[in-house]
DNA sequence: TAGATTGTTAATCGATTAACAATC
DNA sequence: TAGATTGTTAATCGATTAACAATC
């Protein structure tokens, strides 16, 4: 009797586990969540800078106009990181997004193009905060090879693949003229970088253990444009 | 008796009439949507570009990964435009987007900043196929005033506003440090633009007149980076 | 006519929000 | 204890997709 009850017991709490580790599993968190959580994070940051210790998802609500229960909802994917009765602790709740998101970790940048846009990017002062940061520059024109951009010396891009290697660089921008944004696609590929940032106005293809982030201003440009004129509209 | 015949004939119609404003002026289209026609757009300008005369949505659909449904639907919202058994005129469709997104229309664009990142923008040849075309350059740095960048000659900044009326300038692109993008939006939206494309780190405030488009390199890194860890962890 | 493909309806799917018990 | 706020359930809302009659 004594024997089954305790069967019966460590059935249940073993099947508890395997439900929860289920749920966790087999849970897609929806694409949208992602998308916010460094929404909330760039606010957390700044209230912290303003020596706010607690948050709760109301307040968070007005500063990023997010419904507060979807924030709560958001974050409960995740687990439990709130205080009932007191809301959020800053501290921890930038900590807990930063796991997530995978920027607890350093993640190194490689810039492909020492002209106005790669220069641009090394001087880019918002990739720190998040742990992000440019560890190397390529250009294959001669004349610019050995300049400073920053605090790199451009590099031949000969010597891509073997520096993107020793560094351990995971992430690279391509901002080379359009008709070359394939090829160095390819090239960062090759090197094993793990995340393509193209700023061309072409799209470029990678396999798919890859992430391609092609940005376009156009595209965004063209959106806004749409609710411009559907405002005057309104009016009507 | 042939009265009463044609009121309520002619009041049929009438209703009809008013039922059909009614559904196009209250129906919200959903963002997706709006997200989704520059995409058709840059497919079929490069169709177009090939010869091609007409495409269905099924083809659209391999090429933009998008479900040939959907694109259907999307289209559907804004009339009919397609042909029964045949699908889309590509030519004609081109011209339908651009006049639903409001590109058929040329727009003007002023940059604010010589700097690298003013420069990069300036040399972007991804603006001309939509209508976009930079028209004015501004500094307030001396040594940069009445340089060439591009075509255009970089402009005193306090010649902003008066340069952006004449011209009708109706986009603001901030490539300026980060310390002074909220002056300049404020610049921008004081001389009358109606969209701000802000490239600085830090979030700019406009009224609500004004479509403001903060970009962030950094929350789009930090969202890809989700989906790499994500990736591995699948494999588990 | 037979085949193809649209526009649209109905069914499904997923995401947002309101509401509230739990509890700090 | 009273007030506040979480985590979560249930209800709502909206978007995607499958299916198909209409028709080129």
């Amino acid at each position: 009797m004594l024997e089954k009850t305790v069967i019966l017991r460590s059935d249940r709490i073993l099947n508890n586990l395997l439900e929860m580790r289920d749920k966790i599993m087999s849970e897609r968190i929806p694409e949208g969540v992602i998308g916010r959580l460094p929404i909330y994070l760039d606010f957390l940051i700044e209230l912290k800078q303003n020596d706010c210790v607690t948050i709760s998802s109301k307040r968070l609500g007005e500063l990023t106009k997010i419904n507060p229960a979807e924030i709560r909802r958001d974050l409960a994917h995740f687990g439990t990181f709130g205080k009932k009765g007191v809301g959020y602790n800053t501290d921890d709740l930038i900590l807990r997004i930063k796991h997530i998101l995978g920027s607890d970790e350093s993640h190194k940048i490689a810039v492909v193009g020492a002209g106005n846009l790669g220069s641009a990017i090394v001087g880019y002062d918002g990739f720190a905060v998040h742990g992000f940061s440019v560890s190397a520059i390529f250009d294959n024109d001669t004349t610019k090879i050995g300049k400073k951009v920053g605090k790199h010396k451009v590099g031949d891009i000969k010597s891509l693949k073997k520096v993107i290697k020793e560094k351990k660089i995971t992430i690279g921008v391509i901002a080379v003229p359009a008709v070359e944004a394939q090829n160095i696609a390819n090239l960062l590929v090759g090197a094993g970088v793990k995340i393509v940032l193209n700023y061309t106005p072409v799209t470029v293809m990678v396999p798919d253990t890859v992430k391609v982030h092609n940005t376009n201003p156009v595209k965004e440009l063209l959106y806004t444009l749409y609710f411009l004129s559907k405002k005057s509209d309104d009016k009507v």
